[in-house]
Order: C-alpha cells, then structure tokens, then sequence
DNA sequence: TAATAATAGTTGATATTGTCAACTATTGAT
DNA sequence: ATCAATAGTTGACAATATCAACTATTATTA
C-alpha cells in the first residue's frame, strides 16, 4: 500500500469522488441554516426563481442539468409549500412562468445569506485572490469537461426565457 | 436581473452546484471508457478495494461517506459479478476482509489509466503547478467544511485495516 | 466470570430521486 | 393543411440512500 500523504498521490484519485465529498459536506453545512423554514429543500431551486422575475420550467430543467420530469415534481412541491406559482405564458401557452410568491421572495435573502456564510467557511484561509483563482479554475474545468463554456450554464439558459425567444 | 458574465458572481452560487455539475459530468466521461465491462458501476470502489490487499466494509464505508448498508449491497454487487470476494478476518471474526479476484484485478489497470485520462482532459491547459495548487486548495475546502483533514479521507480509514487494530 | 456494551455486517422496509415512454396542448415549418 | 417540434404532465419503474431491527462476535467492567 503505497504512502498517500503528499499531494502528488491525489493524481490517481478520480476528481469526482472529491466534489461528491465537497458537495455532501457542503449541502449537510447549508441545511443547518434552514431547519425553521416549513420547507426542507429545493433551496437554491427557490433561489433561481427568485433572482428572476420569471423562469420556465425548461431553463430550470438545463440550468440544473435534470430531466424535465424531475423539475415538474419540484415546482409541484414548492407551489404546495406557497413558495411559487405556474403562470401560462401569453406569448408562447406552451410555457409555464415560473413566478415567486410574495411567501417565497421573504425566503430569497435569508438563502443567499446562507449559501454565502457556508461558501466562506469553505473558503476560510483563502485570500481575495485564492477564490478567485479557484473559480476561474472550476470553470475552466467545467468547460474542459463538458465541452460547453461555464457561463452557459450560469447564463444562457437563465437569460433566454428573458427576450421573447 | 442582473449580469453574471464575470466571475465575480459566482460569489453568489452555491459552491456545491458547480461540484454537482463536475461530478456529474466526470462521471459520464469515465464512463464511455468502460463500456467493454461486464460490469457498470462501482468502478472507483473496485479500484480502492484493488489497491489494498484487502479491506473491511466499515472502512470502505467511512471513505465514501455513505451507510453500512449501502456498502453491503455494493459487495454484493462486485461479488455478484466475480470481481471481489469476502473473507472472514481471523483476528477479528466480525470483520469480514473485501479482498479482489484474479478477474477483479485485471480491471484495475484499465480503471485506473481511464481515471488518469479524464483527470487529464479536465485539466486540459492547466499547468502541472496549477493542477497542484488546485488539488491543494480542494483538500484545504474540504477541511474548512468537513472539519477533518482532507487526507483522513485518502489515508486513515483506508490504512486502519492493515494494523491489527 | 457473568453481564453488558460496542462493533461488523446483514436484512427488510421505506423514502427519494432520476429516468423513460406515452400523452396533451400549443406553436412552427413546409 | 399537414406534420414536426416544443413545453409540460403523468405513471411506471429502477437505483439509491437511509433507518431500524437483527445476528454474530469481541471488548469492557463490575
């Protein structure tokens, strides 16, 4: 069994399996920040909605890289909590804006606080510029990986609900 | 809404969406690399338990984070498929050592160089100084949001099962 | 030593999640 | 006018994680 103490050994490790960590750490940090709502997930869903006026259901589905399916039964959970609602759009019918609810935007801040407390314990340590180099770097990888530029998945789908189509 | 083309906003996301993405994507590039196995999933716990001589269940579940539980029906799985055997540990007759076949070990080479290809193509352009400094700033996150040290996950779990205990 | 606690693993039940195919309604293209 | 494409919905299903209860074994301690 071969010393794994160094940092050169975590090139045989598949990077995911650190990001899963990262990710199930950092989700576990950010829920002790919403134990007194009366909803016990779809947070950063809620906060999309939010930072827009309205979003459909296909955007959401492509933001978050989920089948449309499972965004069906999220937006049905947070109608059932009050947090949104389905508004026919009447340039296209097709599609369903999703709105926030005067309910859900009082939720808004209280998340982006929360996302941003955990973000800087997880960034504890690191200088101004260290974060920004660690972003950069996430999306670069993100582009190499996926073949799309990181923007898009912050961007595009997010914007093109915005202009008729 | 407003403009999210530079990194600066990326303050604002929630670190763990970006490593969902990677995660997600690395993990579907890995897998075009084994589509000629009789097996389809379980490839990085086939590597871990290949790299040691042997190992227990708890320690496999400590290192992945998840369920005892979860774990036995993984071992069922890898058993199942002919790649890993459990072998009762004589020292200690409750633990039972996950010890790989003849067939398991001749896949570990493949994953293993598979692995080291989508870590490349995710590090694509980035410098050998970079991908150090970027593995060193995702151990130091993971230490800020887990509240271990990062190699507790790479080393201590994984090593306790070769000392008597 | 006997009783009790702790640990490793197993099993069954359950909740969650994601995915797929089929479907409706609406719009776009030819 | 017809046909294809898109947005959304639904039901079925498979994969996964989690929890509690259980067995077997070892450690503790009175």
């Amino acid at each position: 069994m071969e010393d794994k103490t160094n940092c050169k050994s975590d090139f045989g490790t598949p990077l995911a399996y650190k990001f899963n960590l990262l990710a199930k750490n950092y989700y576990g940090a950010a829920a002790a920040h919403f134990t007194n709502f009366d909803f016990d997930k779809y947070f950063y869903v809620l906060m999309v909605i939010g930072n827009h006026e309205k979003i459909t259901q296909q955007c959401l589905a492509k933001y978050f890289d989920i089948d449309k399916a499972s965004i069906v039964r999220i937006i049905d959970y947070l109608t059932d909590k009050g947090l949104v609602i389905r508004e026919k759009n009447a340039l296209d019918r097709r599609e369903h804006m999703i709105v926030c609810t005067e309910k859900g935007k009082t939720y808004i801040p209280q998340i982006n606080e929360a996302f941003n407390l955990v973000n800087n314990s997880a960034f504890k340590n690191f200088t101004e510029q260290e974060q920004t180099i660690f972003f950069e770097m996430l999306n670069r990888m993100l582009e190499n990986i996926s073949g799309l530029p990181a923007e898009y998945y912050e961007l595009k789908y997010v914007k093109s609900n915005n202009v008729s189509k």
